[in-house]
RNA sequence: GGGCGUAUAGCUCAGUGGUAGAGCACUUCGUUGACAUCGAAGGGGUCGGGAGUUCAACUCUCUCUACGCCCA
């Protein structure tokens, strides 16, 4: 197999997925390893495969890559989310199109519907997610409504609700009056809007008058429609403007009810007029106003409809001309809102609000303009109305204590840590979680009424029947479940819970499983459950890492961790990785509404799989948003260009597949340093991936490759390569170096390099490079599987797929000699190549060089490296002999001097310059040193290890100094 | 109002109590067979302002300023 000259992506992604996934690879049969687990946060049904997904999975399959390779059982588990009102909006929008709508249909029927567009447009976003390469294990794919998830909803209902940490409550609940159900809070957007605050005059019933005569309240309101259902109007108890009229009556204008002037701390004195109207049934303020004032929540009147227009309240009070009105303005419609203000006003009951125009003129407007923070419903868009209604609410205060002390005794450890704070802070302060919707699709409830009222909760009807006794007509509730309350569930209902759990009896043999105990399941049992042994739940449950964007911390990753303490009794995941937004090039979120969307599947077809995974890995450092930068993605579609182009040269030199884990045995120092710098690289992408730090595991196998392997270790091996090639088809090329040698008689004679090449270096150096290679290919496979899986096979026959090889196990030292030798030879090269650009000469220009203060072990070193040096450095002999006299470049490595004489016209005054500004540096930094050492504090309280480096690092300095003084002197 | 985060090269971002780094962009040079999706060599930052701790601060503390996010 020979690999083309062009790397084409996308002629290699879709045929490896494919192959993966049939082969079943992405989870292989390994019961007897370590279990390594981690859940994909479930994508909407309705959703496809926006940056953040890309993001989000990409970091998920690097791991899970890492650790299959590393010979865990690797799980992936992967599924959709029902999306309830995604989903229902999406189908019912459907039907509008066809003038049809949800309610010619029965419920079922319906539902139907919504699966019948499920099987065929939902999901596309799994076939996105196999674009990406994300290596799940898909052939337990999930689903929040599959028939496990609804055992385990069922079951974590009805034992929440017999434990009393569910229960029905009629309270204030944030309603969305577009899609008509109520949602939790943390589905609402608070957004200030311009609006206006309205000042009223509320007569005082009686005759009764305030103490400065005037016969009203000024109340102010930035909701006048809200008045057609007031109870009451609240002042403070100390404030004396009122305390006379506390008990009295108001006679509301509109309506003509009466009602209480109530004492109340909600009223600020210093706020407007300090007295505040009080609708219980629309403010949740005023709801605890009311129910101080005695109000049962039953008795608060209601005014709106659940699309919130007006209708009728219980006193029957509400003017005709307001039933049917809308809350305010709709579609330039005016509403209920604009009704009362003009009423009022014609009352005489409205309060001018005077401004000065520029004039300095005082102008009247009906109302101050005040800007509000007002609700939204982040699906619906509208403003969401407190209403009164009965709905399910979670005791999530209980569920939430567990799950604080985790983090706090880190049993879950949370990465980035600062995001700990945010986790105490919300859990602490956690409101009942409203979790019944007024949708048809989802989990509905599994509670039944019977016609008194009374709730019977249980997983089916006949249960709660049997609860309720024969004859009794139940009528189930409606409701579904939020879908978060089902995604909680997601780290061990996929895992085959509640079905793999058995109960232990106290002496601790196992009991056939009673999932249903008819009287308190959970409680009163006596009995343990615990994960039946060998089963997926209890090998992957807790799971060992979860993923996911710092949005929806509190939405699912909060609300998992307390339904996971309180059902498995352990938390969920061990570490939480929270990641940021990927945000457009320009810092800004990227919505629909802006326009500004990137689409990781253009960005896949542009620059391949690989490379917009990269960038992801790359860019990705704890605690930091990303912005989104082609340019950069573009340039790791380059990286895996290098790499392609530096297998091709493998594979035209014949280096291939490495046989063993194990680095090979070598002699020469730049395989021997190769292999040092393999370990090296392994260490540093092995701890940053145990830190989460993908930024720093990216970068560390970037350079590795790009700079060490291609950059040099490539170059310095071709001399041995071509020599390899020469005796194989044997020509005159290489003859004319065969001249360079070490012209010191008492050195060790040597011709070239490649004339001196043994086949047991050149075998030697081709396995140390297929061996690294390999290296690389394994090392970057989590990052960029699709380009690796093809790199590996082409290289040779491998007895099993890359996706399945194992994690690296060089068992090889790192050289100390070898290194510094090699780190000499680039430093060696790198000079004379920048000193042949300064004084303008040819790059390709061969030089002899003559070494002043060299020593033998220099001398060895050059004898060593004088293939490279010839090949690589341009220098095509090096003498220890003086060198002649005569125009001469100087160059000073590592306390030798390397004088390289110009036979032509050299440039004295730039060779001048260029040393000149070397020894400023040399002499800067040994000032800088000197100046340290100089002061004694430093000396005696510095870590002696930097008093040491400090005059190591001086003694060097003022070496090289010297050198280059000497040097410059020489010019002269 | 409370909380969190960020300010480092033209841009996007790493970074460590002990002489500032990467990618891109920029400048110059380079097609002798892995790679022009490339190679070689460069220029460029008083690490947001101020104060403090320390022998030593880009790094720790405080404060100010600007921007962003979350909660109320």
């Amino acid at each position: 197999m020979t690999l083309d000259k062009n790397f084409d992506p996308a002629a290699i992604e879709a045929r490896w997925y494919e192959h993966w996934e049939t082969k079943g690879l992405f989870r292989p049969e390994r019961k007897e390893a370590e279990p390594y687990t981690i859940v994909n946060p479930p994508p909407n049904v309705t959703g496809s495969l926006h940056i953040g997904h890309a993001l989000d999975n990409t970091l998920q399959d690097i791991i899970i890559r890492h650790e299959r390779l590393k010979g865990k059982d690797a799980l992936w588990v992967v599924g959709m989310d029902h999306a309830g009102i995604a989903t229902q909006m999406v189908v019912e929008r459907q039907m509008e199109k066809r003038q049809d709508k949800r309610t010619n249909y029965t419920r079922e029927e319906f539902v139907e519907k919504v699966w019948e567009w499920k099987e065929e447009s939902g999901g596309t976003i799994t076939k996105q997610l196999r674009r990406l390469g994300c290596s799940m294990d898909w052939s337990n794919e999930r689903f929040t409504m599959d028939e496990g998830m609804n055992e385990a909803v069922l079951k974590v209902f009805v034992d929440l609700y017999n434990d009393g940490l569910i229960y029905r409550d009629k309270r204030l609940v944030n309603w969305d009056p577009a899609l008509k159900t109520a949602i939790s809070d943390l589905e609402v957007e608070t957004t200030d809007i311009k609006g206006h605050f309205w000042h009223f005059k509320y007569p005082l019933a009686d005759g009764v008058t305030l103490d400065d005569g005037r016969d009203y309240i000024e109340v102010a309101t930035t909701r006048p429609e809200t008045m057609l259902a007031d109870m009451a109007v609240a002042v403070h108890p100390k404030d004396e403007r009122y305390t006379s009229v506390i008990g009295k009556e108001i006679l509301q204008p509109i309506t003509g009810r009466r009602f209480k002037i109530v004492a109340d701390e909600h009223a600020d004195p210093e706020l407007g007029s300090g007295a505040v109207k009080i609708t219980p049934g629309h403010d949740f303020n005023d709801f605890e106003v009311g129910k101080r004032a005695g109000f049962a929540a039953g008795e608060m009147l209601n005014m709106l409809d659940g699309e919130a227009n007006v209708c009728q309240t219980t006193d029957g009070l509400v003017p005709d001309e307001y039933l049917g009105l809308h809350r305010f303005k709709k579609d330039g419609v005016k509403g209920a809102r604009e009704l009362v203000v003009q009423r009022l006003k014609e009352l005489g009951c409205l309060i001018s609000h005077v401004s000065k125009n520029k004039d300095g003129e005082p102008v009247e407007h009906d109302a101050e303009p005040r800007t509000i923070a007002t609700p939204f419903g982040d699906r619906g868009g509208v403003v969401i109305e407190p209403w009164l209604t009965d709905q399910w609410y979670v005791d999530a205060e209980t569920l939430a204590q567990p799950a604080i002390k985790a983090v706090r005794d880190g049993s879950i450890e949370i990465v980035p840590k600062s995001w700990e704070k945010t986790w105490f802070n919300w859990m602490e302060n956690i409101q009942p979680w409203c979790v019944s919707r007024q949708l048809w699709w989802g989990h509905q409830i599994p509670a039944w009424f019977d016609q008194e009222g009374k709730i019977y909760v249980a997983k089916d009807e006949d249960e709660a029947q049997a609860q309720a006794g024969d004859g009794v007509v139940l009528t189930r509730d409606p409701d579904v479940l939020d879908t978060w309350f089902s995604s909680a569930l997601w780290p061990f209902g996929t895992l085959g819970w509640p079905g793999d759990m058995v109960e232990e009896s106290a002496s601790g043999e196992p009991v056939e499983p009673r999932l249903w105990d008819e009287q308190h399941p959970s409680t009163s049992s006596g009995l343990t459950a615990k994960p039946k042994p060998g089963s997926d739940l209890e090998r992957h449950y807790p799971n060992d890492l979860l993923i996911s964007g710092f949005d929806i911390l509190f939405f699912w990753d909060a609300r998992m961790a307390m339904q996971g303490i309180q059902f498995m009794k352990d938390v969920p995941w061990k570490r939480l990785y929270l990641h940021g937004l990927v945000r457009a090039e320009d810092g800004s979120k990227m919505s629909k509404s802006k326009g500004n969307v990137v689409d990781p599947l253009g960005l896949i077809e542009q620059y391949g799989a690989d490379a917009l995974r990269f960038f992801m890995a790359a860019m990705e450092s704890q605690g930091r948003d990303i912005k989104m930068d082609d340019k950069r993605v573009e340039g790791y579609r380059n990286f895996a260009t290098k790499l392609w182009n530096a297998s091709r040269f493998c594979e035209a030199n014949g280096i291939g597949a490495s046989q063993t884990l194990v680095a090979p045995k070598a002699s020469l120092p730049v395989n021997r340093w190769i292999i040092s710098e393999v370990v090296e690289t392994q260490q540093a992408l092995d701890k940053a991936l145990t830190d989460l730090r993908f930024d720093a595991a990216a970068n560390t196998i970037y350079h590795f490759t790009w700079d060490r392997f291609c950059d040099w270790y490539l170059e310095l091996i071709k001399p041995i390569l071509q020599s390899g090639k020469d005796s194989a088809a044997p020509s005159s090329a290489g003859a004319e170096s065969v001249e360079a040698s070490i012209s010191d008689e008492n050195g060790p004679s040597t011709s070239s390099g490649q004339a001196d090449t043994t086949k047991a270096e050149l075998a030697e150096t081709k396995q140390v490079a297929g061996w690294v290679l390999d290296q690389i290919i394994v090392m970057l496979h989590p990052f960029m599987p699709f380009i690796t899986e093809e790199l590996w096979h082409a290289m040779g026959a491998r007895n099993y797929d890359l996706i399945v090889a194992k994690w690296l196990e060089p068992k090889a030292e790192i050289d100390a000699d070898a290194k510094s030798e090699v780190e000499w030879l680039i430093k060696l090269i790198s000079e004379v190549r920048s000193t042949k650009v300064e004084l303008n000469i040819a790059p390709g220009t061969k030089m002899t060089a003559h070494v002043r203060d060299g020593d033998d072990h220099l001398q060895a070193k050059v004898v060593r490296q004088n293939a490279a040096l010839d090949r690589v450095g341009r220098l095509e002999a090096i003498s220890f002999d003086p060198a002649p006299e005569g125009a001469s470049a100087q160059i000073v490595v590592d306390g030798a001097t390397y004088v390289l004489p110009l036979a032509g016209a050299i440039d004295i005054d730039a060779e001048k310059t260029r040393l000149n500004k070397a020894l400023e540096a040399s002499q800067k930094e040994a000032k800088s040193l000197s100046g340290r050492l100089g002061n004694p504090n430093f000396v005696e309280k510095a870590k002696p290890e930097a008093v040491e480096k400090a005059r190591a690092d001086l003694a060097d300095k003022e070496a090289e100094a010297e050198r280059l003084q000497a040097a410059i002197d020489r010019l002269d």
